[in-house]
DNA sequence: CTCCAGGTTCTGC
DNA sequence: GCAGAACATGGA
């Protein structure tokens, strides 16, 4: 067993806050999918202890290189103070894009438990089944393999099934050097991924930093805090006013949207 | 049983 | 361009 000292980081906090489905926890351990490796790992105050992953690869999957000072500095009043103050120990996984893009098409009018499910069920009925740890899981299956309509739609999909076969045969691997709207136009151009299916790939998936996904939760606690304004206004404010941290504060927000919530 | 969920798309003004 | 409805499905 490896391991290594994080500060201002909580392992359960980010693995729970809504940007990734794809793990089980089980004897005090998460098990965590990343690309072919399930990532056997737990917290104990400042150390983080695991298996199956080196040290370089934690690190940049649960983003513990990143530098908090600007987003510490724009979060100092208001309610992105008190976001920051209860959610600021969260990081941004830094995800799979092909896993991230199919997540977030499963994310439509959907809850968290729900696209858990999509994303286990696509995983044990398309996946290679691997044994990592001394047990058993399904990875998620490659790009390409997502053909079949019928057996995507008995994963719980829904109406998103045919969107999930069109992307299966996508071509993205250049939306990493783009600029932040041209690749957000690109992936629009999918079906089923809009303004905030596309923001939610674009900020997990591709680490664009000025993505501001704006879903119900989203919206609510930003019209508490500007008024009734639309969402193109609502994205406008966060571009201006967050820039390149707009992912990280958006992704306070929601979770304190969820947890305040009436 | 009813209501809602990390929306998108189509339709009709 | 903007509001309203349809879209499948599971969880609470």
């Amino acid at each position: 067993m490896a391991s290594l000292q994080t500060e201002h980081f909580d392992l359960a906090l980010t693995l729970r806050s809504g940007q990734f489905f794809h793990f089980i926890e089980e004897d005090g351990w998460f098990y965590v999918h990343h690309k072919d490796r399930i990532i056997k790992i737990r917290q104990d105050r400042n150390k983080l202890m695991y298996h199956g992953a080196t040290n370089k690869t934690i690190t940049h999957f649960l983003s513990l290189d990143k530098d908090l000072t600007n987003i510490k500095r724009k979060c100092k009043t208001g309610i992105e103070k008190k976001a920051f103050e209860r959610f600021g120990k969260l990081r941004l996984l830094r995800q799979d894009p092909w896993h991230a893009s199919i997540t977030f098409i499963c994310s439509s009018c959907a809850n968290m438990a729900k696209i858990r499910k999509n994303i286990f069920l696509i995983s044990e009925k398309f996946g290679a089944q691997t044994k990592q740890h001394s047990k058993s899981f399904y990875l998620f299956p490659e790009k390409g393999d997502l053909t079949c309509e019928s057996t995507l739609r008995s994963c719980a999909t829904g109406y998103r099934a045919p969107f999930i076969a069109a992307f299966n045969t996508s071509s993205t691997t250049s939306l990493q050097n783009l600029d932040y709207s041209t690749a957000k136009e690109q992936l629009m151009q999918y079906p089923g991924i809009g303004s905030k299916v596309a923001d939610c790939i674009l900020l997990f998936g591709y680490g664009f930093g000025e993505s501001f996904p704006l879903d119900i939760w989203m919206r609510r606690i930003m019209q508490r805090k500007l008024g009734n304004i639309s969402d193109k206004e609502i994205l406008n404010y966060a571009a201006h006013t967050y820039r390149k941290d707009a992912g990280y504060i958006q992704q306070y927000l929601y979770m304190y949207a969820i947890e305040n919530h009436k």
